[in-house]
DNA sequence: TGATAATCGAGACGGTACGTCACGTCTTTCG
DNA sequence: CGAAAGACGTGACGTACCGTCTCGATTATCA
């Protein structure tokens, strides 16, 4: 008996492998009836859906071990950025299939807590708060994802990748 | 006879209107016949392609008459921000299905006017050249792309959207 | 679930209302998806085939409860024609798409058992034996089919078509 | 400009390579636009009609040719199965797909002859007259058509099979 | 330990979209 | 003016995948 986690694990391999597998290759790559999968997964999105939870939690637990709120906003930057294109690139199908998390699970899980240091970036002056911080929070995203993409383009480290992106964001809305 | 032109119109319209439209579908919204629509378009893949070069080509042409080497890098970076925004937004199909023009045409149609500010802006100082021209694109991209979507959220104009993405990347990556 | 069976009588019944009747409209007939039916016999003219080896077999089995052995040669040949004749009738469809079983099966299911009546007729001296079995065999069955048609087309009834036939093939070929 | 006549040449010839040649390739097999053929023959069907029409027609002129008034009862049907193989070969297409003459037509040009023949035969006391003519008529063509389905797949000599099928039915409904 | 219940795989099924093919209709172009 | 070329709408074909379902077999649980 495959758990759940186990399932989800492979198929996130064979997606990453192949981006159009089909249920059947999946189920075959997890060593599992395709019926199993179905109990699990009522629908192709469903796994994706519940992929992207997991990689969304992932990424939660690395943000609350990033320690934001003990750092300076340049740290908390490059520290979210390099967690994000950890998380990102080892989800890559999520990314390409355009599968988005739950929108409240993402909000309270993974823009919270980056908001809380733009928040406080804004009290202390180091970014500008003239912008919604919504917004902001859009821009920086944007970011770090143009430097991911950069990166296995152009081979660059996942330091300089990160660096790159936070260094740019902390210039470009500083207050 | 539906020019190609029409019938290419007519798909992306359909596209915008329900993302997942059937080749029936697309079709007889084009009034024409789905044999007639495979005729001129092997694969919905190859359709999708095209629909890309269409938009490829459009931007391309909104680049031309930007006329970007006669402007400041601010006005330049505006400019660019506007029609990307602009043509990206008409063509969010593209976008949600992650189509690609061809790689080398998007690089000559797009990348490049918009490289030869950056070079230029190297030169004269006010873009930092310790970083790849490539990569710089690619952040001002993702940029772009993020206040573009952040547009649609939240409702911000497309002048202000743009303006936000120019002066962002403008300071972020000041020479 | 439908037996493969039960699809078949359909399909032939379907066939022989409207002989050019589409896989969407056989399915139909069998209350069965036209997947389902594509699962079974993996083209139109595999399903004809099909049809055409359940006539066989129906035949085939007519012809072993007719005791060909142990009656007259005059018998024989009538109950022959008739079996032909009923079976030949129930399955038009097969004779109009001049669909053929395998040519292996309908010798050994088929021709054989009338084959070894003619050649104890031959032994007996009330066939003639100057003559190849094989196209004896042809030249009445060439008979059975003209009377058939015959039979269709100027309403006359079964039993006197079928004595027609043997009757006529009796005094034709008789040793 | 081709003639009506060589198109239908060029057509059942092409049908007797490839029995299931599209519209194209008989046009093409013609020299001919695909239009030009539809204009001659409104459908693949009126084509086959016709091409029906020609064969009955050079049947005929072979039944007039062969004076059927003129010689004996046995000479006659041996001309006749002559006559039939010969023509019936040459247009296997037809027999393949079912096609019949405007049975008027063949009624008056084919059965006509041939029905003076038995007729002639019936009051002379040479052949049954307690049977239908036109039933006696589809017996011996289903004699003829075995025959000639014996001949090519036995390789029996056009002569002899025709004669086989003459005396088979001389015989056979002898008066 | 042995019966019973849950879970699994295997795989058939209805449905739907895909891409292919031939038919018969038509328009355009050229001689 | 008539023929060649070829695009078009229609509709069947056969393929592939989805999500549903049933069926034994295997396993786990509980008497």
């Amino acid at each position: 008996m495959r758990a759940e986690g186990a399932i989800l694990e492979s198929a996130a391999r064979a997606l990453a492998e192949s981006e159009s597998a089909s249920m059947d290759e999946i189920a075959a790559a997890a060593g599992v009836g395709r019926a199993t999968l179905y109990r699990r997964f009522a629908t192709r999105d469903d796994l994706l859906r519940t992929i992207a939870e997991y990689a969304v939690a992932e990424m939660a637990t690395r943000l609350r071990e990033a320690k934001l709120d003990d750092v300076s906003l340049e740290e908390a930057l490059a520290r979210i950025a390099r967690a994000a294109m950890t998380v990102g690139e080892r989800y890559a199908i999520l990314v390409r299939e355009q599968v988005r998390g739950d929108p409240a699970t993402v909000d309270k899980q993974l823009r919270a807590p980056v908001r809380r240091v733009f928040r406080r970036a804004q009290r202390e002056g180091s970014l500008r708060d003239d912008a919604d911080v919504e917004v902001l929070l859009d821009l920086f995203g944007g970011l770090v994802g143009a430097a991911s993409r950069a990166r296995t383009e152009h081979g660059i480290g996942l330091e300089d990748a990160a660096s790159l992106a936070a260094t740019t964001f902390l210039r470009g809305a500083r207050g």
